[in-house]
DNA sequence: AAGTGGTCTAGACCACCGT
DNA sequence: CGGTGGTCTAGACCACTTT
């Protein structure tokens, strides 16, 4: 027979039927959505689950499994099972790819130096989901490895869903961009795509980047989702990859 | 009490114990390392292999799980499980991240146009572990989307691993580069890591791929392993980013 | 019908973490 | 110590594929 982990569900003639440990991660993820359990907040423990659920620990198990494998959720033998944040460490340069030639560690430095509001541009629009035209904040950024600039980003997030985001707010603190935004606003970035292409250097970036005009650089188009596969942020990076370079692992 | 898949191995003072599912995972790792089961090959059921472990058939079931998410293994309910290859259309463009800027699906067409044995030099050496001035295979190839030349690859390859492979061998049959190696001589590609930069079009590649001398082009270098993380191929592409782009997904 | 992987259970014990 | 996740078992039943 046919089970459910929630049984006042009307399953009428629904055609589709999940397994068990995937209804369960739905519930999980739904919650995630919902702000349920904040960032870095503990969820409750396999057992509690299981007992809430009406089903073994083993499925639950598996349910969890897979949103650890998703960056969703981070075990932690002996302490719990936890809401994955970005300011933890480990989740720190979790989206920045780009590395020193000669492999040292360096600390990068992020230095925003504009932020306004626009109208949005039909790619913008188009890539955050808004019509062409709404509002979008649009930040400007320098990051440097070592002290030396090696991106220059331009940041658009639709203006709804940040209200108050200023330059100060950005430079106050030493927390990450994603830091800030899930701590003061409440939306955690969960997945990204990145297009990336050669292109000449404009005198905007030659000038910011202190190249020559026409030198190649490395241009990174992303957008970021958060839960849902909503996107919220598109960014159009700058990367200089005369002593850096962009890695990517091929599973 | 610390168990072991194989009561006979003396187990002596080793200061290391692994679970028993990584014990059986590190076991049929080795396998494949050694070429006992072949690429497209099935393995034993996860009942005979709990038997011959003597151990449960979830046990076996969590070793397999974890290749399966690193691409070693696949699992087809009610068949089996078998050895992943490049041969699997599924496969095939695990490793190729250039994509038309419309979206189009084009079959990607590879034209190799040199073959020839040379001597290492210190960058392709050290890539390969190998010592410079070691005897290299260096492949020159184009590889064109909808009959437009996109990419320019010069691949790099020991070889004393590859006996016998020539121009005439790449050119024969309809079979990607991996397909061949996998194949022909043995040697399957399991992994990848790929350094990105943005460089000015040098008068070569300039002409291969029809661009001005000095336009930006994106530089791929990217070292492909095999079993037990041996470097067995590097090569340096040069990809035209003008109506493609390199995509990139971060999880 | 027989064989395979896929799901699920109920329980055991271990390793780790906090108090 | 009690609570957490981590490993392992023995068995059940289901879904899919082939014979």
């Amino acid at each position: 027979m046919t089970q459910d982990i929630s049984p006042s569900v009307a399953r009428a003639t629904a055609p589709t039927f999940s397994p068990l440990y995937r209804q369960i991660k739905d519930f999980l993820v739904d919650c995630l959505a919902r702000g349920e359990w904040g960032p870095g907040a503990a969820i409750p423990s396999e057992a509690e689950l299981a007992q809430r659920f009406n089903v073994s620990q083993g499925t639950v198990r598996k349910a969890i499994d897979e949103m650890a494998a998703e960056n969703l959720l981070v075990r932690r033998q002996g302490k719990g099972t936890f809401v994955a944040s970005h300011d933890d460490p480990r989740s720190h340069y979790r989206f920045l790819r780009l590395i020193p030639d000669d492999g040292s560690m360096v600390e990068s430095h992020s230095e925003p130096f504009a932020c306004a509001v626009q109208e949005a541009a039909p790619e913008v629009a188009a890539a955050l989901q808004l019509e062409t035209g709404a509002p979008v904040i649009v930040i400007k950024r320098l990051l440097s490895f070592a002290g030396k600039s090696v991106i220059y980003d331009q940041i658009y997030l639709p203006a709804g869903q940040f209200p108050g985001l200023t330059l100060e707010t950005l430079r106050a603190g030493e927390r990450s961009f994603y830091s800030l935004l899930e701590n003061d606003f409440g939306v955690r970035m969960i997945h990204a795509e990145e297009r990336l292409r050669a292109v000449a250097a404009d005198a905007e970036s030659a000038g910011l980047l202190a190249v020559a005009e026409g030198s190649p650089l490395l241009l990174v188009e992303r957008t970021a989702y958060t839960y849902g596969n909503q996107p919220v942020e598109w960014r159009r990076g700058l990367y200089l990859t005369t002593a850096h370079y962009y890695r990517n692992d091929l599973g």
